[in-house]
DNA sequence: GACATGGGTGTTACTTTATAACGCTTCGGC
DNA sequence: GCCGAAGCGTTATAAAGTAACACCCATGTC
């Protein structure tokens, strides 16, 4: 998920996605829910909520309060558009909106992407531990730092 | 992990182990370092850095700053003689210090426990997604969410 | 013993991240 | 048009984490 993608199309299509999903499900997905959406959209690196803020203040002219941002994000998180990577107190925009999963998700410490994966082995392989051991699982939470593979090949 | 067990020994053995695995690696486990994996251990939940702070200034009296609760916990989580819970911004003891080993958490939502295991089924679940990939894996993070086997079977 | 060195700690101030309380506005069903 | 619920704005506040700098003290050296 290098820079050498056209990533309007990224955000054009969760744009689109999320129309659809919020009119299925009759959930409003407002003017200033979806521009916060758009502006966590804007890489694929977790943004957190006071730089999507400012992003707002700069470029809408909008001084908003962090609240604002904090309600948008949760209404996103609910509905499965945004996930929130804990171990950086930020949130990137979901890749398969619409389908069931946990979020799973490999953050280069290099170039701060974070690529979701849905990987049915991990998933499989905490759902099973966690039975062995009488725990019933209500939400996974895997964030694996590293290197991706373009920042291994192009060391900086 | 429910509260039937004698939780004093597993305190002290905490200790022991910490004072024999800095003592082996020449790493110095200070009185206050000491102290504050004392008070991490004091229960199997996860606690947070002020939570410490503040049993440090009621139990001993001293009137600490963050900076102090943060140094120590830095360092013990360098030694492995505790984790950082990422989505709880807290603090628990390792349950194997000196083995090699990422750091997988089964979280309670009802009692707060936090149980650690090292799974070997998810270790290689996670690699081979990653490896797939090109990721390479500097540090996994499995932080599971859900009710323990006691919180299931006693209902509140 | 004097001395330099480096790690550990104390202190103050500050930044970043997140939430509480309250009231006004707007949407959508009727 | 009216009403209830959901969304939003505003102010203040809490919680979590860091920076900068000085001091102390254990250790090794001369
Ligand atoms: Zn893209
Ligand atoms: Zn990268
Ligand atoms: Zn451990
Ligand atoms: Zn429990």
């Amino acid at each position: 998920m290098s820079s050498l993608h056209d990533h309007t199309h990224c955000i054009a299509d969760a744009l689109t996605r999320a129309d659809a999903l919020c009119a299925e499900r009759g959930a409003r997905l407002t003017a200033l829910r979806r521009r916060v959406l758009e502006l966590v959209w804007s890489s694929h690196r977790p943004r957190g909520a006071y730089a999507i803020l400012e992003d707002l203040s700069q470029q809408d002219g909008k001084a908003a309060a962090p609240l604002t941002v904090y309600r948008a994000l949760e209404f996103l998180v609910e509905q499965g558009l945004v996930h929130r990577i804990e171990s950086l107190n930020a949130y990137v925009g979901c890749a398969a909106p619409g389908n069931v999963h946990s979020g799973q998700f490999l953050v280069c410490e290099a170039c701060g992407d974070a690529a979701e994966i849905d990987d049915p082995g991990v998933g499989t392989a905490i759902t099973a531990a966690a039975a062995e051991r009488g725990f019933r699982v209500q939400r996974p939470t895997v964030e694996v730092r590293g290197l991706c593979k373009s920042c291994q090949e192009t060391p900086r």
